[in-house]
DNA sequence: TAGCTTATTGTCCATCTGACAACAAGATAA
DNA sequence: TTATCTTGTTGTCAGATGGACAATAAGCTA
């Protein structure tokens, strides 16, 4: 067993005081959301030593004593997408007595967005043990990443209600049948297209691109991209967004 | 400096490494709020250790190796408050590298909110350097505790609008002008009577006591109480609490 | 009994929401 | 060329909701 950590690998089940400048009894887990056509997925890596065999696991890793814990969330989300500045949020901390094999390791998971722009460039650029799995059909879990998951989800059902994050999750630019459905594959639900469209509009957090879809057997629809600065003078003016 | 955990006390700034059955480099600090009259308060213990004469901290403490998370901020409160069975949530995981002096401390914070029947109660079993202090009016503290209850109020805000956590502060009875204050004060805003009681009672949430308030100098005022039983139905069906 | 304070009910209107009709703009196929 | 299909976009309407505020009720005090 390697004595340091391996990027983008789970602490291993061996003693994590064996790694020199981290923390111990300390770890990070990372769920990466994703948004394959209308399909809400999470990033996981496949387990390969003989405990775990088959097994899937959150990414995750140690924290080092001389790092901030977003920081060291950044650095291990870097280590295996590659992509930077995604969004990213801390979720909980899970800590159960028993959680992790021999050990008393409590981790603190982060949730972060992958927008459609890179999810296709994650999954090239990993190895061939990491791979998006869609949220209705999860694989079998180590420790008490399942429950990580759930709760995962669940925060991030309500945050995307509340918060205007999901379109983290799509490209820059966007059309307004995506974004519904969006909101469709994450709350598992279906939406009034005319209704959701006035709802969104009248917010005045889209920018429109005087653009159109491209490629589509169809009328085209328009393109918008979300506008950060306004969103930020809304909410400061008492705007609650809301869906 | 004794090696053990005072009850109650924070951790003091000596290497943690001292005690034995705890997860070195790991803490609970609680952020314990209760209403006083329309006054939104927290409960801090003054620190007297020369290095942080005159501060005050959150009430805190360190877990133990067969101690979940939960439990162990359940055991730090109720060694302080004397109360068990309080509403008490994870709030987040703080860890900045320079937050703790000489030693890497994270610590996991809690919110908890206690009762108005249970508030005096607090402050008069414990010690003098234990007391309630007004949010809006908050001393030097140590730490990093003053970003914590920045974080936490700004979670209680939004807590207390979309779930009914708001009735843990009150008696067990209270009347809807009671309510309509809790709100006015934690949201620092003030509200519309009649529409503040429609609002409330179209949610079926309140059973009324059939009982009036006593002593008062005018019309008193009828008394309901919050019902967990049909809030459990209700948002299983759908229904989501809004303020 | 008048006057004060708070409780409680009711009204009005602007806005929001959900359901759904109607029309527009391409693309494709007969 | 025209019909048809798919999605985009705009419009309508009734019911629900929410804020502003009037009006009345109940109980205490002077």
């Amino acid at each position: 067993m390697p004595n340091t950590h391996i990027p983008g690998s789970q602490p291993s089940s061996t003693t994590p005081s064996l790694a020199e400048n981290v923390i111990k009894a300390l770890s990070i887990d990372n769920l990466i959301f994703g948004l394959d056509d209308d399909d809400l997925k999470i990033l996981l890596v496949k387990q390969t030593d003989p405990l775990h065999q088959g097994k899937w696991a959150l990414p995750g890793g140690w924290i080092r004593y001389d790092e901030n814990l977003r920081d060291a969330a950044y650095r291990l989300l870097e280590e295996l997408t590659g992509v930077r500045d995604l969004y990213l949020e801390q979720l909980k901390t899970f800590g159960r007595v028993d959680r992790f094999p021999n050990e008393r390791v409590v981790t603190i998971a982060y949730y972060a967005l992958v927008s459609a722009d890179n999810i296709s460039l994650v999954a090239g650029q990993s190895a061939a043990d990491v791979s998006w799995q869609s949220v209705n059909q999860m694989p079998d879990l180590v420790y008490d990443h399942a429950e990580i998951i759930e709760h995962g989800l669940k925060v991030l059902r309500h945050q995307v209600c509340h918060q205007p994050i999901g379109f983290n999750l799509l490209p820059e630019k966007f059309t307004l049948l995506q974004l519904q459905a969006l909101y469709e594959a994450i709350l598992n639900t279906t939406l009034d297209k005319p209704n959701f469209r006035r709802k969104i509009m009248k917010m005045n957090l889209l920018t429109p691109c005087n653009e159109k879809q491209q490629g589509v057997p169809h009328r085209a629809a328009s393109l918008y991209r979300f506008d950060a600065e306004a969103y930020k003078h809304l909410s400061e003016s008492g705007f609650a967004f809301e869906i």
